[in-house]
DNA sequence: GAAACGTGTGATACCGGTACCACAGTGAAT
DNA sequence: ATTCACTGTGGTACCGGTATCACACGTTTC
């Protein structure tokens, strides 16, 4: 055994504790298990071998019988995303009063690694997954419906996937963005930029050619862009390629892709972003332009942070439920591993746009 | 079976694909784990029934046999501090190309939730522990202690526990933070307000006082405020207990704490802060009472972060290598579990304090 | 006094793999 | 022709628990 490399004690078995009790295996069992029926001589027996032996049940063992494990996978795009932190908060507090432990596994937005993860919790024996998947709408999601065909329930948050039916967690993406980009238009502003998540899109030159690249896009950053759209469609505003980001994988990406924008002969007055990422590229575009916001240019983006409060001047951001929506999915889970067959259920959880001073009136050009 | 409400197909075993291929479970077992010799003809007929059946390893009984899990345990205080998801990111690659998963639990600083922890991971067969421990110096640490004993290694992370001979991956807390108020110092401020962790002290009425509370503080707050004292002791500045916030478990209370100090008849003219959530409280004090940074007040804080750069103006911070911290912690676990029983070791990395403008020297008292 | 019942207990099969061992068959060496 | 070595294969014990079953013993019932 490669831990034994130092002559460790083993750690004792139900079988050393039952020879110290001079008791038989299933009478431990029993005892340390709390079913069947044992004297109470017998019991203070095990109980002090047990005791003593310093006896740990090998939850491995005890799985491999019963066939469950009171483990849930969790699969996430990045662990260290704000976001997706915060929800795992929600989903190990709620796992950890339900029993369950949680194993979690990062993707880095990768279908692949994505598969791997979903391999290895499987095999682990995992008795449910949470996952916010990478797949796009055209990519294969075997792994996913294969493991709901084995019996091992799936909720899926933050992104959708359109060809599973089972349960969800997400918030209404499209509309909480509609309504930011509404606020924005509704301040005058007609040139909006739309600062994408970590997701690369062939650019399009048109609304129709946007709309079709839209349905391979991740589904919470594809409604985004959708409800951007919608917004700028109610006002009557042309669709213009030149204010999407196409290409964003980093912050550096994210600052050069804003910059060539506001370094348009007709640049944005406003800027939508959604992510974290997103935002900080952003405003480091307006700093090295300097630019000042809500002077210079608005901005309302996706997520809020605790700092986000402390900016000057305070950013206007759109805040998830995100422990909420770790809690409600692993509820759900939870409820479903526990025999729960009915339809699935998708949850949709409030947003809120929180109003502090990004944004504003939009000013005359050229006032410099 | 819980999950087996829907008469789900049971996933196929190894004695399946053996009665499917024709040939002995021992056969199979050696052409899927790729040892012993096995003809071509027959792998070739083993490959096909496996991948026919879908069959997936169960790495639960693997792990029975085997006596390993490919398994980490990861004990963090809270996976949504952007500090521990750092270094989260880094354990998590590693981990992986090593061929080793990661299960994270999260302790909320709660030695008791730390035991609970650490007991499920044990349970679960963990081949060794990532722990950044909410031990103070006198708490019991025979949680961790045992688990050493029994032959799991144990690599602490950030947090220290004195007793403990153990391998341990940390930064010079104390010098980082001397040098940090040292260059604040250097720049005129005499009054340095110091924003403690998410932890709670009992107040320190004298400087001896101090000290001795130090002794029972998590392991990097308390080399910070050792560091602090350093500094303070090498330039000949008195210590004042009322600069120091001794109770502080949330953003709220750190805003507060921080408030009271700025009200003083002899206010701070920098603060120090120690934690990302204290640099935040700080912030909203500064912002409640109408302060600007750098202007009225310096300020330097511990863990650096993106919008950091993007303040106004841009934060002076600590810089911690997150992401290295759990790469090197995760090496040195896996040297140890594959067999290394060399001495243990500290691995001590360097920080960085990334000079901004929140910092400078101080202005004229009353200019206003 | 025999039958029926109930409680406490130990044997033992089993979960799904791994690993050791025995054995058959082949070809080379003596 | 016999021994020896080697390769391919299957049988099976085992890992540490759980769960079923049979049995022994004492008590109640007829």
């Amino acid at each position: 055994m490669a831990t034994d490399h130092q002559n460790h004690p083993a750690a004792p078995t139900i079988t050393e504790v039952a020879a110290a009790a001079g008791v038989g295996r299933a009478t431990v069992a029993r005892t340390l298990g709390n079913y069947g029926s044992v004297s109470e001589a017998t019991r203070a027996k095990v109980m002090r071998a047990a005791e003593k032996l310093g006896y740990q049940p090998n939850t491995l063992a005890r799985s491999m019988t019963t066939g469950v494990t009171k483990t849930l996978g969790i699969v996430l795009a990045d662990v260290a995303n704000p976001f997706f932190s915060g929800v795992l908060k929600g989903i190990s507090e709620t796992a950890k009063t339900a029993g369950y432990d949680a194993i979690i596994l990062s993707t880095d937005e990768k279908l692949e690694l994505e598969r791997d993860a979903i391999a290895v919790l499987l095999a682990k024996q995992v008795d449910g997954l949470i996952v916010a998947s990478a797949a796009g709408r055209s990519d294969d999601v075997s792994h996913l419906s294969s493991a709901i065909d084995r019996g091992t329930p799936v909720v899926l948050i933050d992104r959708l996937v359109d060809k599973l039916e089972t349960d969800s967690v997400v918030i209404d993406n499209r509309e909480a963005a509609r309504s930011a980009v509404a606020s924005l238009i509704h301040n005058g502003h007609r040139r909006i930029a739309f600062a994408w998540g970590p997701v690369t899109l062939s650019p399009a030159t048109d609304l129709k050619q946007m709309h079709s690249i839209l349905d391979e896009a991740l589904w919470s950053d594809g409604e985004r862009l959708r409800g951007y759209l919608d917004a700028l469609e109610e006002a009557g505003i042309p669709f213009d390629t030149a204010l999407i980001t196409h290409v964003l994988k980093n912050e550096g990406q994210a600052t050069r892709a804003v910059s060539g924008m506001l370094a348009l002969a007709d640049p944005p007055t406003a800027i939508f972003t959604t992510e974290t990422e997103a935002t900080v590229g952003a405003l480091h575009s307006l700093r090295a332009k300097n630019l000042r916001l809500l002077k210079d240019v608005s901005l309302i983006g996706f997520d809020d942070s605790p700092w986000a409060a402390v900016m000057e001047p305070p950013l206007t951001m759109i805040q998830q439920p995100m422990r909420q929506m770790g809690v409600v999915a692993s509820q759900q889970l939870i409820a479903r591993i526990d025999g729960d067959t009915s339809a699935s259920k998708k949850h949709v959880l409030p947003s809120l746009l929180v109003a502090r001073s990004s944004d504003g009136p939009v000013r005359a050009a050229g006032s410099e």
